[in-house]
DNA sequence: GCCGAGAATGAATCCATCC
DNA sequence: AGGATGGATTCATTCTCGG
């Protein structure tokens, strides 16, 4: 079993690939998280090409040019997303719940990969940031969006959580990584996940799903490749259960 | 040349077949149209019953005729909507903008038949309703989508449009069709079409987009499968012309 | 005309029942 | 792998109507 590098009071952080880890897991209730989007430009040579290479090592090659210009990294990606929610569905308990955020261009890639994955797609429900950045002539890309999914059918529960949630995005010294989420955000999201609940984040980055989730009296478990996130999660996480914690 | 239903002040209205009618036209700057979802529900027979019964159960309903074109299954979906993109993208001018509504369950769907009837996807905006219907449990759907593209580069334009837009859906004696949309919701997206454009609206129901597009300066055209919309769009559109209209 | 109370509404979804 | 039908459910917003 893999070592986790923090562990205490119900919050569990492993350092490491998420594919390793997740096979060692199970038991999970939801997995809530917010991935790599390899988004971002229209065309190839305006992406940052290692963080998708560095977990896929595939053949890529040309795939359907009539879709548009840029089907490679899409391509990876959409593997890349079926290989971590077939992990993620095979730690899981029945009736669990998958929350993924992803952008506007990922979107139709995320949901296939989602069903792929043997996850039975629910919906998106959408985080409004209020202002994205204005481009002339077309529409602001103001949103976010959560596609979310459950393992098999969902269990009855009493709450109605609104389709579109209204916050805007960290900035200052809260803003710890580039494609933080507020913490309002992830108690939005963390609303459809049952009372008590297992909750993992294979993508944990600077731990507000964690932090979210703690708060919501969820056990957690958070995966991050990176070992300065990893500390800063702990510190973060930690920092809470001091009694003089703002 | 196929012959008019209602032709006047620039506002042309055709009534048939989409597929025949775009076939004969050509010169047009920008699609804007709220297609039939073929949606609702999970399982098939959800989705061929009426659209009276599918979109709307509650026990005093106000009449509203039945619309067609709504019952394919998704393969079908993807094919007729390549279709009738492919047939306006061949009736545009360069640069023309095309903006086509869709549901959370049809938008990965939408995107991919956008780009596979030759159009560049730019984006997707949302227009949130507010407050959809609650359901236990899960994130209400509240919000419906503007899959959006262009012909080609776009024309440079000093607007800023937001890429959410709030606003309630009609009610009363305002909506005459099951699906129909405010006239405020197609005036946001008509902000991303030039001033002076020749807008065409495919799937015209009750004929909001031609009347926003009137408001807007532009030429309008559109077509509707149902003469019974043919006949109630024709009266919106002649009533504003009407000085005492209200 | 303004305000408050009560009623109606919704591009929905699930499931039991029937043929 | 059967397929269609109808009922029950939900609540913030909007509408109606009376005072």
């Amino acid at each position: 079993m893999v070592e986790p590098y923090y562990d205490r009071a119900g919050i569990t952080i492993y350092h490491g690939d998420c594919f390793t880890i997740l096979h060692e897991l199970e038991g999970i209730d939801a997995f809530v998280t917010d991935p790599p989007y390899s988004s971002g430009g229209a065309f190839r040579s305006d992406r940052t090409v290692s963080t998708v290479s560095k977990y896929v090592q595939t053949q890529t090659q040309a795939y359907r040019p009539e879709f548009g210009g840029d089907n490679r990294d899409q391509r990876s990606f959409m593997t890349w997303c079926g290989m971590w929610l077939s992990a993620a569905y095979n730690a899981s308990n029945a009736n669990a719940i998958v929350c993924s955020f992803i952008d506007w261009r990922q979107l139709p890639t995320l949901s296939d990969a989602i069903q792929a994955g043997g996850w039975t797609w629910r919906g998106v429900a959408v985080w409004s940031k209020k202002f994205g950045r204005p481009t002339p002539g077309r529409f602001s890309n103001a949103c976010e969006y959560v596609v979310w999914g459950s393992k098999g059918p969902m269990l009855q529960r009493e709450v109605y959580p609104p389709g579109v949630f209204e916050c805007s995005p960290p900035s200052g010294d809260a803003k710890q990584h580039i494609a933080q989420k507020p913490e309002a955000v992830m108690e939005w999201v963390l609303s459809v996940v049952p009372d008590g609940a297992t909750v993992c984040d294979p993508f944990m980055g600077s731990g507000t799903t964690l932090r979210a989730a703690k708060n919501a009296g969820c056990k957690c478990i958070g995966i991050e490749a990176d070992e300065q996130y990893c500390e800063m999660a702990a510190k973060r996480l930690q920092q809470d259960v001091l009694p003089f914690a703002t």
